[in-house]
Formats: C-alpha cells, sequence, structure tokens
DNA sequence: GCCGTTTTCGGCCCGACTGTTTTCAGTCG
C-alpha cells in the first residue's frame, strides 16, 4: 500500500474512532500520524524495511504496528473491527459545518444512529435540539446538508481520485485477459469533484470477466467487492467507488467517449456522426450496416471530421462547433509552468526547509519558486513576525547567492487580510519582497458587501501583487465567503491585480468558472500550490487541469513566463502606483 | 495514542468565535 493510502486509512479510522465517542487526543493522534504519512516524503515501506517508521513525529507503538499491516498487506485488522462497529456512512457527519469529533459523538451515540436516515429522522422531529449541548443552529446545519446531499451524492476531491484512479488502472492492466483500461466519466474530463469513478476496461474475451473477479481481491485497498449488473463495484479504504465497466476491444474508442461524456457533449458527437452519414453508439461507428474500425479516441473525432477534444472540453459549451471549425482554443499544459509562487516553509507551518523546497522545485524543472510564508496574525500557523521575516529574506539572498544557477528563490509573504481591508504587515517590509501574496484567513461570516469590500481594499494597495485562494471556498466542506466576484474581478483588472488558482484539490480556487471571465477582463491568472511540504508541490497538476477547464492558455498565466518578464510584470503594479 | 530540559503521568499548536449556556465547550483555521 502507497502513503496517500495509508493516510486514507488513517483518517478514516481516526473518523470512526471519534464516532464511537473514544477519547479526543486518542482521535487526534490518527488523524495527525495521517498527516505526517501524507507529508513523507519517503515510502512508508522503506521506513519500515530500515526500521525508522518510529522516527516520524506522532508515531508510537501501537500505530507502527498498524502502519506495517497496512503496507505488507493492503489491509487492516483495526480498520475491518471498526468498520463492523460503526457504519461508515456516518462519517459523512465530519462534512457538515459546526460537527467536530464531539459533536458526531454526541449525535452517534445519543440518538443510537445506525445510519444517516436515522439522523435526519431525528432532526426532523426535533429530537437533534433536545440533545445536551445542541441546539437549533446545529439543527439548521444538519437539515441543510440533507438538502444538499439530495441534489448529488458524497463526493471526493482529485487529492483522493487521482492517485485512486492511476493505483487501479495500472493494477487492472496487469491483470491477464485484460487489453485497455481508461479510466473516464467526469473524472475524466477532469471535474473537480466526483461522486463515482469509471473504469472502462476491455477484454481479449467476455469470459475473462470471471477471472478478473477472483484477481481483484489482490488489489490492495480493497474493502468490498459489489455486482452491479454487468458492472462491478470496488468499494475501497478512501470511500471513493470505482466501478469497472466492460467492453470488448473493438468497441473501446466510443464506449470511452460515450462514458466520458459530457452528456451533451457525446450528443453532439451521435448527432454530428448522424449529419456525416454514421450511426455512433458507444458500441461503435457504424456506416452501411458495417462498424468503422478506430484505432483510438482521436480516430473517431477524425472521422467525424472534427478537431480532438481534450477532456477537459467536452461540456457541451459549444466546443464541438470549434472543433468542426478548427478552431479550438489552445490550452495550458504543465511544462509550460516554470515556477510556483506560494510555498510555505519550515519557518511556519509547512513542513520543509527552504532548502528542501528548492530542491524539489529543481526536480521539477521550475527556473523559479517563491517563499511566501504566513503573516504575524495567523497564530496557528506560526505567522513571521517582521523580524523573523526579515531574518528569511536575508537567508533566501544568502541562499540564491550560494547557488550556481538552477532555480532561483523569491522572498514573498503571504498577508493576511484583516477584517477592515488593511494588511498584516507593514508596507516598509512588503517592498522589500519579490512576490506579495494576500488572503482572507479570518472573519470568513462577513456579510457580503464588507467582504467584498475587504478584499477590493487589498487589490488597491499598490504592494499587493496577488490574491490568494480568493472565494476561499472548501471543496466538500465549505462554501466560499460570500463575495461577489464579478466585482472582485473589476476590481482586479482595475488596479492591476494577479488572481491565484490555488492547486490545492480541497481549494481549485479561483473556481474555473470564473477563469474565463477574470481572463476577459484582462486579469493575469497565476497557478500556485500553496504546498506546505515538498510532496505536495506536486499538486501543480490539479491547478492546470483546471485552468485547461476554464479554457486557459499559457499566455493567460504569469508563472509561465520567464524570470525577467515575471520580475518586469510583478514591478508593473508597483510602477504604475508611482 | 504520543510524548518528555515540567520525563512514565498528565498534558496535548493557539486564540477567536459561536452557540450554547449562565460561565463555557466545541469548532475552526
Amino acid at each position: 500500500m502507497e502513503n496517500w493510502e495509508v493516510a486514507a486509512a488513517l483518517e478514516r479510522m481516526a473518523g470512526l474512532l471519534a464516532l464511537k465517542g473514544e477519547n479526543d487526543y486518542k482521535v487526534r493522534a490518527y488523524s495527525h500520524a495521517a498527516r505526517q504519512v501524507i507529508r513523507c516524503t519517503e515510502p512508508l515501506s522503506k521506513l519500515i524495511a530500515a526500521g525508522r517508521l518510529r522516527q516520524l513525529p506522532g508515531i508510537g507503538e501501537a500505530l507502527e504496528a498498524k502502519i506495517e499491516e497496512l503496507v505488507s498487506t493492503g489491509r487492516s485488522s483495526f480498520l475491518a473491527r471498526l468498520e463492523a462497529e460503526v457504519p461508515s456512512e456516518l462519517l459523512a457527519l465530519f462534512t457538515i459545518p459546526g460537527i467536530g469529533y464531539k459533536t458526531a459523538a454526541t449525535l452517534v451515540q445519543g440518538l443510537q444512529l445506525g445510519n444517516l436516515a436515522q439522523l435526519e429522522e431525528a432532526v426532523r422531529d426535533g429530537r437533534v435540539e433536545q440533545l445536551p449541548g445542541l441546539g437549533p443552529a446545529v439543527a439548521r446545519s444538519i437539515l441543510r446538508f440533507f438538502d444538499e446531499r439530495r441534489a448529488g451524492p458524497a463526493r471526493f476531491h482529485r487529492g483522493v481520485a487521482v492517485p485512486l484512479a492511476e493505483k487501479t488502472v495500472a493494477f487492472i492492466k496487469k491483470l491477464s485477459g485484460v487489453k485497455k483500461v481508461e479510466a473516464a466519466g467526469a473524472y475524466r474530463r477532469g471535474v473537480e469533484m466526483v461522486a463515482e469513478m469509471p473504469l472502462l476496461v476491455a477484454l481479449d474475451e467476455p469470459a475473462a470477466g470471471a477471472k478478473i473477479k477472483e484477481a481483484l481481491w489482490d488489489l490492495p485497498g480493497l474493502t468490498a467487492l459489489v455486482p452491479a449488473g454487468e458492472d462491478i463495484i470496488l468499494e475501497n479504504v478512501t470511500g471513493l467507488p470505482v466501478r469497472l465497466i466492460f467492453t470488448a476491444k473493438a468497441a473501446f474508442p466510443t464506449s470511452l467517449a460515450a462514458l466520458t461524456g459530457s452528456q451533451q457533449h457525446w450528443a453532439g458527437l451521435v448527432e454530428s456522426a448522424r449529419q456525416s452519414g454514421f450511426t455512433l453508439t458507444g458500441g461503435g461507428l457504424w456506416q452501411n450496416g458495417s462498424a468503422l474500425r478506430l484505432e483510438d479516441e482521436r480516430a473517431l473525432y477524425r472521422a467525424l471530421k472534427l478537431e480532438y477534444v481534450p477532456p477537459e472540453l467536452r461540456e457541451g459549451a459549444g466546443e464541438l462547433a470549434e472543433a468542426a471549425a478548427g478552431k479550438l482554443p489552445p490550452l495550458l499544459e504543465q511544462k509550460q509552468i516554470r515556477g510556483d509562487l506560494h510555498l510555505h516553509s519550515d519557518w511556519s507551518d509547512g513542513s520543509a526547509s527552504i532548502e528542501a523546497l528548492v530542491q524539489e522545485a529543481e526536480a521539477l524543472g521550475y527556473e523559479y519558486m517563491a517563499v511566501t510564508d504566513h503573516s504575524p496574525s495567523l497564530k496557528i500557523a506560526g505567522g513571521l513576525a517582521v523580524e523573523r521575516l526579515l531574518e528569511q529574506i536575508e537567508a533566501i539572498r544568502r541562499l540564491n547567492e550560494a547557488k550556481s544557477g538552477g532555480c532561483v528563490i523569491l522572498a514573498g509573504a503571504e498577508v493576511d487580510i484583516l477584517p477592515d481591508g488593511s494588511l498584516d504587515l507593514p508596507d516598509w517590509i512588503l517592498e522589500r519582497l519579490d512576490v506579495v501574496i494576500a488572503s482572507v484567513h479570518s472573519h470568513f461570516r462577513q456579510d457580503r458587501e464588507t467582504m467584498t469590500s475587504r478584499i477590493c481594499r487589498a487589490m488597491e494597495h499598490p504592494l499587493v501583487h496577488m490574491i490568494g485562494h480568493p472565494t476561499g471556498r472548501l471543496l466538500g466542506s465549505r462554501g466560499g465567503y460570500e463575495i461577489d466576484v464579478e466585482k472582485l474581478i473589476n476590481c482586479a483588472a482595475a488596479t492591476g491585480t494577479i488572481f491565484e488558482i490555488n492547486s490545492s484539490p480541497q481549494r481549485l480556487d479561483l473556481p474555473a468558472a470564473y477563469l474565463r471571465p477574470a481572463r476577459d477582463a484582462g486579469v493575469k491568472i497565476c497557478v500556485n500550490t500553496d504546498a506546505h511540504s515538498t510532496v505536495t508541490m506536486a499538486d501543480m497538476s490539479f491547478g492546470v487541469t483546471a485552468a485547461r477547464r476554464g479554457r486557459l492558455a499559457a499566455g493567460d498565466l504569469i508563472n509561465t513566463l520567464p524570470l525577467a518578464e515575471l520580475r518586469a510584470v510583478l514591478q508593473q503594479k508597483r510602477r504604475r502606483e508611482r
């Protein structure tokens, strides 16, 4: 089992323990261990082999044994026991704002919950408010959760979905009888949150399906194998179900396109096939009763005289007309990214030293990176006091001098936008920084007008280059702040302020839907990871996917520029204020 | 469950805010 799966399993244990009403600190120990594992740059199997697992902070005797079992067998007897005791669908409680370990335990224990339906019943007939310490506010929050849930099932962000898809595809590819495997659905289109992961599997003969079913039990992290008609659903430690859908090899390209969608895009393809004298179904592309041989999906688009439409654009937003005219927009590619301008080091709440961050940036092929630690008021994140920030600027200068070539380190800060829109650091120090990101980290519940003018005021500050995670949303747990995004876009355009696409899979903020409007208004964009460890510097790919869904090209971004040009862009705002 | 220049028990990142209370527990970043 890989590190991220072990982390998922530990996080699941933490949640189930909390629901059981276990000691708060025990629960936190599991959750903390999960974070440590995620941040660990070496494979756990290597640490175990070297007897160094206990060196990770927060891993003691008990957790060591549980992690060893997970890594070596892909299973956990402890987790299996917990799952038998506590219904895992109740883990959804933690996604409800205002519900943490304690309240969740009170609900589960106090109402003797066996499933979510019982909670809904209890909240509707007023029993939730009767529980000690709870009142109408929690009840309202729970009701809102059920209302939203009806609109769509539980969803998982790409931080879970991408590694799960990659690993499952790689595993199934190796099974005998399997010709081709590819993840499809909304996942393949790069949609931020998915409820299920469809994998299209081509077999060399239909009978191979039975053989595969046996072999699937060796998939690490598998918790259940559920037949669903012709399909097989793989339940696993992440909670995101994988659906295997089988097809014949000849039908793979058309099945893949059908399964990738979107519905509108597929309907458009079917119609454009009809107009060209073909019949298109998931089973193939037909003409005069015989199926055309298609090598891959690209061949399907070619046969229909269409430019190949990247999955991120298949949303039925006019992309087929563009493809027919050969006018699809050019899209950003990961290799065009030259640097990451939002990184946290161990000077504040990151886990990696600046040296380690640079090393990773160089491994990623970056020309530059910015260290942007937190400002003083964010106490929990170890925000840097002015004196420390001065020291850091000096340390960065020395590091740059000591290096011979390679990645240039820019000195920066992620400065808090205080409730009144002023900044958490004085101008004289901001002037000394290469990159200033301003972000909201407190007083999230200001009303729409206050929050909008708060962020606008920060943008009007001549020393602020960029707004970090502009809407503040956290996917699956919290909506954004109440803001008027349109007004923010206009303000950014007027002040020459850059918007971040925060690549953290929980954020993807600015959301894709606002990217095109921002670009069209003349606002420059920067894709950043906001990484707090070298491991999460790889999150850049999530931001790139978001940018592609937002139809951005390399020229719309600033961190695709060579360093000299980037510096010029960063100077622009400061210069025009003088 | 982890951890120890407060070492084998009694703490556990820090401080504001919220909703529940009637002095404070729980959540959140």
